[in-house]
RNA sequence: GGGAGCAUAGCUCAGCUGGGAGAGCACUUGCCUUACAAGCAAGGGGUCACAGGUUCGAGCCCUGUUGUUCCCACCA
């Protein structure tokens, strides 16, 4: 017996912190570059720095580490590299927020001061989203950590915003962008957020100068009419063919603004009369460029009315002085102009509606479409690549229905906004030249005007999209645009885990970043995972307050309890629910494995092979199933199918090694055969050894912390152990044996409960054989005894009398007697045995129904109707048994 | 307006290329059986949303319907 102790509850408190130290002072997560062999690698979806990662980063975290683990026990180099993001926006909103609580803003502290706080906060959040990490068993190779704005990243974004600029997809223009007031800053297509909301239809009228006749005509933002400077009609529509060449009036401020034909007005809808504001709405916008309409700016950056000291000078004709509604907040003068043409009875009617309204993804602030100087990404030629490397293949969605996703979002995609009105985050490297108007981009900060000599260069103020770094985390990561070892080992990587949620923002970016500028697509496989939801299945969220924090899961319940509950059951792409049942289904489960181990060790005397064991049946059916959960969960980690995988680990752990092998194990182990000994304890070793192997994925700690303590593996690591392979051959024949005889004893505890029998009553068993099943019985008395409660196993004879009062069974394997004297109640045994006449019956009568088919029996494969036959011969001859069974009972 | 997902046991969800419906939790009954009560054994519980179709055979494939969630889209 083994001198080994074990507490009798997994305790992972006790384990985990120290486990992760040691592994990670190993250097094992550091992979060794070996070019004879190919490396798996997966860069980590680097994680903001605003705040503690949540269930979602959890989920992701646990499903690339159980990829990486899985890949380094193959023996590949496998590298994990980690990371966080800086988040321009969404963590410069953090630290200002901070700052308010101190009574303190940006303009107050200056750029440079601010990026001091701003650096601080990322030092402290980076360095809780890293401990947790650990504390989920992230095996990820801390050495390569990057940021994205650390020096090499930062290089890396320097280099391509350069070259973009002088190949001319970066471009710097004056274009109509999506605008946060609150934030102050324009965004990106990707960061607009469409909400329902309510609101109004205002049907307005606009006199013709013409005709002296009103036009009307709606809109949801009448605030905007100050900026209107056309109306649009169709140019089809005979309604209005008489008002061609005319203008109409604006009101409010009497302004003549041209009426003018174009197809965006629809005849179909309302009056199809449409009032264009070039510098405030998209399609305006476009019927602005098209007839070269002036673009007039009423709003101010930060959600108010323009005024006269908005303008760039006096003659500065692209802004608008809202007279009377200047510095009006947007909203206020939305009432005080409606309130205005109710009163001049321009307003014909008010009709409500409900509507999408775009909002700022991160305040959800109501965006406003705005002019303004920003720069640009020209997204044609780069999506071109991109959509080609999925289409062929060179990168592949998992599950595939995202490809559809994606290529929808490339194939209409509009060139990308990527400047920032923040501090936190690229400054853009451009210069402007105050005196000739030179705008300078460049590698090194330039210090002198190229052109006129200038010294007194002013770099541009804003910074880059937050996006616009992680699409080049690939290889920015491997030390681009340097030519590193790193970069030419393990780029391009393998396979890429996110959420579907950022399909858009970062891996469509990442994808063609990588082609254009490595020429290589930066992954074969992007695994989409869905969200994880409260149990009530709404999104997590700090406003609903229903966020559980990883890490108070894992104080109470360990990091395998939670890895494991985040990963069983689930299906690629959907979304999941976070439930505290299923964690504690998961603890229960790492305490099944301790325990299964806590025996197997305790029974072990010192390492024990398979080699030139006498194998009996359990031995020959366990180690069949285990082949199977090899093959199984091999071909399930290949397909990132971890649903699966942790469903056939747990059920070939629980149902069949623990409820099966280890109960029919005890009667060698505690007999007195030294032969069956060592053979039951080989199995049990050998199997449990692969369970462990098997399960490390998903739970790394206590795998780790069992199979260094297996005889032989004391300097051992199951991390670093060898991924299982299939043992020998299967046992298909022995394990049709072995079934037959479980069956026979489920069916014993069956008719036992039925009849609330003791378990501590043990009965006598006699069984007659079904044909061919003779031998099945040698030595399975023990089993019988320990399983089903029987006290003696006695094989009889088909013609055998039975004398006494029984119950009885017909199985596959035979039939069975149990004498129970008193306990048997034979009106209830024989309305069983009916009931079970009837069953089979039923049986026989549907195999006959298939096998009298013609069309199944000539179209169905060969081996299922060969199948059905042999069902159908074993069902007659067990109701023949049946039959004479209930005669004898009258 | 376009697209996608989901609809299976009381609840949460699996179900691989179509070949007799599964798990966890909950429920009922009996067990401290020398690994585990975070456990063991037994049990109840499903017209696989609906209607058609393909097929020898459909939870799975096709068409449509309903409900639900999500994504995309410039509806004034």
């Amino acid at each position: 017996m083994s001198e080994f102790t074990m507490e009798k509850t997994y305790n992972p408190q006790q384990i985990e912190g120290t486990t992760y130290e040691k592994w990670e002072s190993s250097g094992a997560f550091t992979p060794k570059i070996d070019r004879s062999k190919k490396p798996f690698t997966i860069v980590m979806p680097p994680p903001n720095v605003t705040g503690q990662l949540h269930m979602g980063h959890a989920m992701d975290a646990t499903l690339q580490d159980a990829l990486i683990r899985y890949h380094r026990m193959k023996g590949d180099p496998t590298l994990w590299l980690p990371g966080t993001d800086h988040a321009a926006i969404a963590t410069e909103v953090k630290v200002v927020d901070k700052l308010r609580e101190q009574g303190l803003t940006k303009e107050m502290l200056g750029r440079e001061k601010f990026l001091e706080h701003a650096w601080a906060w990322k030092k402290e959040y980076g360095g809780r989203i890293t401990r947790q990490l650990r504390r989920m068993g992230a095996s990820c190779d801390w050495s390569r950590e990057r940021f994205t704005m650390d020096e090499g990243c930062s290089k890396a974004v320097r280099e391509v915003f350069v070259r973009l600029y002088e190949k001319g997809l970066i471009y710097q223009g004056n274009r109509l962008v999506n605008w946060c007031p609150c934030c102050n800053t324009a965004l990106s297509d990707a960061e607009v957020e469409y909400e329902e909301k309510d609101g109004n239809f205002w049907h307005i009228l606009y006199p013709v100068k013409e005709t002296g006749e009103m036009l009307e005509l709606a809109t949801t933002r009448p605030e905007t009419m100050l900026g209107d400077t056309a109306v649009a009609i169709n140019p089809e529509d005979p309604r209005y063919a008489h008002l061609h060449g005319c203008h109409a009036v604006l009101p409010l401020i009497n302004k003549e603004i041209p009426i003018v034909c174009d197809e965006h007005a629809d005849m179909e809808k309302g009056t199809g009369v449409v009032k264009i504001t070039p510098a405030h709405d998209p399609n305006d916008y476009e019927v602005g460029l098209r007839h070269d309409l002036p673009m007039v700016r009423v709003f101010t950056y930060d959600g108010r009315m323009t005024g006269a000291a908005d303008k760039a000078d006096e003659n500065d004709d692209t802004v608008l002085d809202c007279g009377k509604y200047a510095g009006m907040s947007t909203l206020d003068a939305r009432k005080a102009i409606v309130k205005d043409l109710t009163e001049l009875n321009l307003l014909k009617s008010i009709e409500p509606l409900k509507h999408e309204v775009g909002t700022c993804y991160r305040c959800h602030t109501v965006i406003e479409p705005m002019i303004s100087k920003q720069w640009f990404v020209k997204m044609e030629p780069l999506a071109k690549p991109a959509i080609e490397a999925v289409k062929n293949g060179e990168t592949k969605f998992v599950p595939d229905r995202f490809a559809k996703i994606y290529y929808n979002w490339m194939e209409n995609i509009r060139d990308w906004c990527i400047s920032r009105k923040l501090w936190w985050g690229h400054r853009i490297p451009a210069w402007y030249c105050p005196d000739c108007g030179k705008t300078i981009v460049s590698r090194e900060d330039p210090t002198v005007c190229p052109d006129c000599g200038c010294k007194e260069l002013e770099q541009d103020e804003h910074v880059l999209d937050t996006w616009f770094s992680s699409a080049l985390w690939p290889f920015s990561t491997l030390g681009w645009p340097d030519n590193t070892e790193d970069l030419q080992y393990f780029y391009p990587t393998n396979t890429l885990v996110t959420g579907y949620d950022i399909i858009f923002f970062w891996v469509a970016r990442m994808i063609f970043s990588g082609i254009e500028h490595m020429g290589k697509t930066p992954f074969d496989t992007v695994v989409i995972h869905g969200l994880v939801r409260d149990a009530l299945g709404r999104k997590m969220s700090k406003s609903l307050g229903n966020g559980v924090d990883p890490l108070e899961v894992i104080d109470q319940y360990g990091a395998d309890a939670l890895r494991f509950s985040l990963v069983m059951g689930i299906s690629a792409g959907n979304d999941t629910r976070y439930s505290t049942e299923k964690v504690e289904m998961a603890r229960n489960f790492a305490n099944k494995v301790w325990n299964a181990s806590r025996f197997v060790l305790m029974n072990l005397d010192g390492e024990e092979t398979l080699d030139g064991k006498e194998l009996l049946l359990p031995d020959r059916w366990i180690l069949t199933k285990y082949n199977e959960a090899v093959r199984q969960i091999s071909k399930n980690m290949e397909e990132a199918e971890f649903g699966l995988a942790a469903q056939k680990i747990y059920d070939f752990t629980w149902s069949e090694f623990c409820d099966w092998y280890i109960e029919l194990a005890k009667g060698g182990l505690l007999g007195d055969d030294m032969n069956r000994k060592a053979a039951v304890r080989a199995v049990l070793q050998t199997v449990l050894s692969g369970l462990l192997r098997l399960l490390h994925p998903f739970m790394p700690f206590l795998t780790e912390e069992v199979y260094r303590n297996l005889p032989g593996k004391a300097n051992a690591s199951c991390m670093l152990a060898d991924w299982p392979r299939e043992i020998g051959a299967d046992y298909p024949a022995e394990s049709a044996r072995m079934e037959g005889i479980m069956d026979m004893i489920r069916t014993i505890r069956n008719l036992r409960s039925g009849m609330n029998v003791q378990p501590s009553h043990k009965a006598h068993l006699m069984v007659r054989p079904a044909d061919g099943w003779q031998d099945a019985f040698d030595g399975t008395e023990v089993y019988f005894s320990r399983l089903a409660s029987v006290s003696q196993l006695q094989l009889i004879d088909r013609d055998a009398d039975i004398a006494e009062k029984t119950v009885s069974a017909v199985c596959t394997a035979g039939e069975f007697f149990i004498p129970l004297g008193e306990l048997v109640d034979f009106e209830k045994e024989r309305a069983r045995l009916n009931k079970e006449k009837k069953n089979l019956e039923n049986e026989i009568a549907r195999a006959e129904g298939k096998l009298n088919n013609p069309g199944f029996v000539s179209k169905a494969p060969a081996n299922l109707v060969a199948a059905e036959k042999e069902k159908l011969e074993k069902n007659k001859e067990m109701l023949a048994s049946l039959d004479a069974r209930i005669a004898e009972l009258g």
